[in-house]
DNA sequence: AATGAAATTGTATAAAT
DNA sequence: ATTTATACAATTTCATT
């Protein structure tokens, strides 16, 4: 097993606060810095850790709406999606899902008039479904462990 | 605007890697190390930067599937739901959200088992439907701000 | 795989513009 | 609000265990 038990401690810390130091990690820890250090390097070589995100508001970057639009593609139209759905700012994540939906997105947009255009490209692809996002109940809440 | 053209820059940097020192985002955007540190701390007391986490492969840490689960909650089960979810260390993210469901959850879950023993808690709150995720087509994108 | 020590680099604070 | 100077702290590299 590649997560031992420091590991895990240290995975505690960096989904909690990715800019603490390892310095200070080693503290909460109890190991040195280099150790540490080495530590993250091989996690991030092995991919478990796979990067040092900074959480942005949406509303503070100038996004008033948040929604989750589902997919459902035309024929021949999934693939096409796939790559085209990469270039869309406002998708902030996509999933490749079973079902009769192919496609969930997490979209940001700064209006409803945005919301309207943004849908407006999707017609060619497949029929959507959209459903604005009230509140934030759980946020990127940190991946435990399993026991 | 409290978001001008440095802070653009500076956030730019933060997403793609929240590791990054001052000195090396001053470095990228043309501004002094202290500077920098000053701009992260405003934006981090005005809310734009809401936090630095670390993204950590569910896989690695020993989840097989990833699945989207929607919840139609009963009469008068939605706000013990929106307490109890916050408790589940299987969903990573959950939205309140318009229409006929209520809720919508982003869960990771050890195998088919775990699935199964996860949808069972949900069912005293309403009616919920599964769809796994087969892959990430778009995985935290950045948010760009508005032009 | 972790530590300790040395050199390099980064951070925080204050003073100046 | 940013820079420069400075002291302190963290990181990296490497020798050692």
């Amino acid at each position: 097993m590649k997560i031992d038990e420091l590991n895990k401690k240290i995975l505690k810390c960096l989904q909690t606060n990715a800019r603490l130091s390892n310095a200070e990690i080693g503290r909460q820890v109890g190991i040195s810095s280099p150790a540490v250090s080495e530590r993250i390097k091989k996690m991030e070589d092995l991919g478990v850790i796979e990067g040092y995100k900074t959480a942005v508001s949406p509303f503070e970057m100038g996004y008033q709406l948040k929604a989750i639009i589902t997919l459902r593609a035309f024929m021949g139209k999934l693939k096409p999606f796939l790559e085209k759905v990469k270039t869309f700012d406002e998708v902030v994540n996509c999933y490749r899902i079973t079902g009769d939906e192919n496609i969930v997105m997490e979209v940001v947009l700064k209006n409803h008039k945005h919301l309207e255009t943004f849908i407006d490209q999707l017609i060619i692809y497949g029929e959507s479904k959209t459903q604005i996002v009230l509140s934030d109940v759980v946020k990127q809440k940190e991946i435990k462990p399993i026991k």
